[in-house]
DNA sequence: TCGGCGGGGATTGTTGACAATCTTGTCGCC
DNA sequence: GGCGACAAGATTGTCAACAATCCCCGCCGA
């Protein structure tokens, strides 16, 4: 889906981009806020042609929307929005786990286990925060075993879509207890090289992720 | 995933990225061959401004790729990127097939059943281009039905980076007798609201349809 | 006081020119 | 005759200026 763009790292068109994503994505610029391109030529000293290509990259990606006259806005996601955007990364990433139990080797089934034990350990200390980057590894390590570069790219775009849900989600009390036996199902069936058992572990993992997302509106939601 | 672009339609950036889209898609430019920004100047009558952004619009749509410096080419879809595309596109159709289940109304129950009379008709009188136009459209009307704007944008993306071996996939002999019976299954779990049979039979069409691109390459696949 | 109507400022859309880079063809040397 | 360096041409990358458009604000009349 989206392009290679390892061809032009390092200049000044990439840079904007990639800095603008970065701040984007950190949250600097709010959903629905206006990106002037005089604001953005100064921050990223870039010309605005520069500027311009990024913004355009960046709607390509659906962070950014552009309006003809009307410049260029942070994308709002709504939750009805955000809720197809997680149904479409379950079934997406119910394929990479499904792939990534053919193809796991013994190595990458050990590093799998290690997260999961780590996993624990930081649900029972409380460390959320950790065990949130834990989980970003997971599945990260999950992607990177199952080698499908597709599949990757589309998860990577629908999940940059959704930062300042997933955001909301860790805050959500009682949340890693749920997952936790989740994550351990899904490291199980890849260990036993079970396709068929990964790809529905993931399913019913993201299942509940849209649960919680469709509750969190429900107790007063984004801004 | 693509960003909605119904607010410029009409504009010469529109036209230009249109038009390109239309004549790649159309098999105009081949797999490979430069796309020389002069010479789309001149063919849509565009300034190179105009030119470049739509060649940026269509390297995210994955169906150029650009270089720095070295110009853009027409993106070469290998075999295996091409099964991959078709791996996602089956978990893809799958949600909307289980989507469209749940949504569909009668009258669209009808609709869905009239294309499977024609189809079952085309392909007794060996009509397998009016087939495969019934294809396409049974597709789209289940993706109507599904109403699922994430999931279509997707779908829609990375079925231009397939048009190629699409084309090819409608020559093979036997095809339409393969496909039309799953075609049958697929309507019909979709008539009686079963979400997840319309999920399998979708998923059991796409994934005879990698095993069929599999077999062209076999065969003296793509130049 | 409220609603329509310009005017001015801000912002984006577009163009053409110039600079940097790559490709190709040729020449000279080994 | 083959190989590498060089130069010319072609192509893309970047920029700054100009034109078009929109939005907000104050003004006027009912």
């Amino acid at each position: 889906m989206l392009p290679d763009r390892e061809k032009d790292r390092g200049t000044a068109a990439a840079q904007a981009r990639d800095g603008l994503r970065e701040a984007i994505l950190r949250g600097e610029y709010l959903p629905g806020e206006r990106l002037v391109e005089a604001q953005l030529i100064e921050r990223f000293s870039a010309s605005r042609f520069t500027v311009r290509a990024a913004l355009q990259d960046l709607a390509g990606e659906g962070l950014v929307q552009m309006e003809r006259n009307r410049g260029a806005h942070v994308r709002k996601v709504s939750l009805e929005e955000a809720v197809e955007i997680t149904e479409v990364r379950m079934v997406v990433e119910g394929l990479i786990a499904a792939r990534a139990a053919e193809r796991v080797t013994g190595e990458q089934a050990a590093e799998l286990s290690e997260i999961g034990r780590l996993m624990r350990a930081a649900v029972a200390d409380g460390e959320y925060r950790a065990y949130s980057d834990l989980n970003q590894r997971l599945h990260a390590l999950i992607r990177r075993i199952a080698g499908h570069g597709t599949a990757d790219r589309i998860v990577e775009t629908l999940r940059g879509q959704l930062v300042r849900h997933q955001f909301m989600l860790s805050l959500l009390p009682g949340r890693p207890q749920t997952s936790l036996p989740q994550h351990e199902r899904i490291i199980a069936a890849i260990g036993q090289r079970d396709a068929k058992g990964a790809e529905n572990a993931m399913r019913e993992h993201i299942a509940s992720v849209i649960e919680a997302l469709r509750s969190i509106d429900s107790l007063g939601g984004p801004a």
